[in-house]
DNA sequence: TCGGTAAGCTGACGGCATGACAGGACAAGT
DNA sequence: ACTTGTCCTGTCATGCCGTCAGCTTACCGA
């Protein structure tokens, strides 16, 4: 399917190659949750692996293509957020827990990946097509699930007509995403974590089913 | 109040270096504008000056240290999105109207500041109190007055007593921020600018008056 | 066991950005 | 014209970037 492993000129990697190839990545991975993207370089990188920037220009053609890499990854993880939708009832109090569950997994990946998704949002934002499908990937799963649990209620006349499924539901993974990325800004505004998180799956719940929840 | 503008190395600023300090912010924005932060350098920014890396560095100590200057200047400006929700109601069709006009005005500012509010994200993101403080001057404003008309609903009994009028507030702003930095991600969920917010100004009025809006 | 071949790694190098400094250009007041 | 303080830049040491030739290591077939 991928294919082989290839370096820049062109060689297939074979053990010892891959190896070193997935060392670089994880320092690179650490270098980005220790320090600002700006300030990643590749010889830090290389250092941090014990071995030489000659090595990291083998399997990659800069920072920005390791840093591909390592989203691409993140994002294949991400799939296991479809889990967290699939087959789930937005009815009643099975209706809450879903909201409550969708906002518990969803900042917890979050949480796990910080890094490199802080990096994934900057290059999207900027315009970059490879970051911005990257994000997708990530989103779509949710934001699929969302839009139809939405259409679904549309469909049986419980929720109005005039509603876009698709926009409400990327703008509620929107603000799961964001909130995510700026927890400790809510600190500020005096909000716990554990306070957060209800309110979400209120909003959640409000945004799908137009309705409070019943708890 | 803000003193005198002065040099790295002390010296007050005069007319004419103001100017230049002024002339090398404005192409700063121009460069963060037209490329990636990480690619924007010193020696661009002051090429598009007309001026040498020296002078620039007479002002700011670094990349960081002007960008930060740049945003400072933008924050001020933001203190115009307060007029948004000042003396608003939320009630009956006033509200629905409230609600389209904050999400307008907010996408609109956001939209003519997108670069350099995309820095000051990942800088808050990545834990710098100097960008994060810079973000919450600017969501502020927004932020308290949403959640005072929450806390002033749930005063009266028209909102649930275990809402968190700060959580829900600072959810739908950082909703906003994040709609709005990523707009063109929704075109490729098929959903177009014009429809886009109405379903965010739905959003908003459903989760600070907890009820679909009268339209 | 022994080469042959391809993978894997690095030292070294030109090029460029950084950041500091000292000295020259310039404007304003006397 | 002279002085004073502001303003700008040429220059330099330092350090990272990105490339290449060449050396070492692992694998494999004879």
């Amino acid at each position: 399917m991928t294919g082989q492993v290839r370096t820049v000129d062109g060689r297939v990697a074979g053990r010892r190659g891959q190896a070193t190839r997935q060392k670089l990545l994880d320092c690179l991975s650490e270098m980005l949750s220790s320090s600002p993207y700006r300030d990643v370089k590749v010889i830090d990188v290389a250092r941090k692996a014990g071995t030489s920037p000659a090595t990291f220009y083998q399997y990659f053609p800069d920072v920005e293509g390791a840093v591909l890499e390592v989203a691409e990854e993140m994002a294949t993880h991400g799939a296991a957020l479809t889990e967290l939708l699939e087959g789930r009832s937005w009815v009643g109090k099975a209706g809450w827990q879903t909201a409550q569950e969708l906002v518990d997994g969803f900042l917890e990946f979050w949480r796990k990946h910080e890094a490199i998704l802080r990096v994934v949002d900057l290059g999207a934002a900027e315009g970059d097509k490879r970051f911005y499908k990257i994000r997708m990937k990530i989103l779509n799963s949710v934001n699929n699930s969302l839009a139809d649990a939405i259409a679904d209620l549309q469909a049986k006349g419980r929720v109005d007509k005039d509603v876009n499924p698709a926009a409400v539901a990327g703008a509620l993974v929107a603000m799961l995403a964001s909130v995510a990325s700026h927890q400790k800004g809510f600190q500020s505004w005096g909000v716990k974590q554990a306070e957060l998180k209800p309110n979400l799956a209120l909003l959640v719940h409000l945004g799908v089913t137009g309705k409070k929840p019943t708890k």
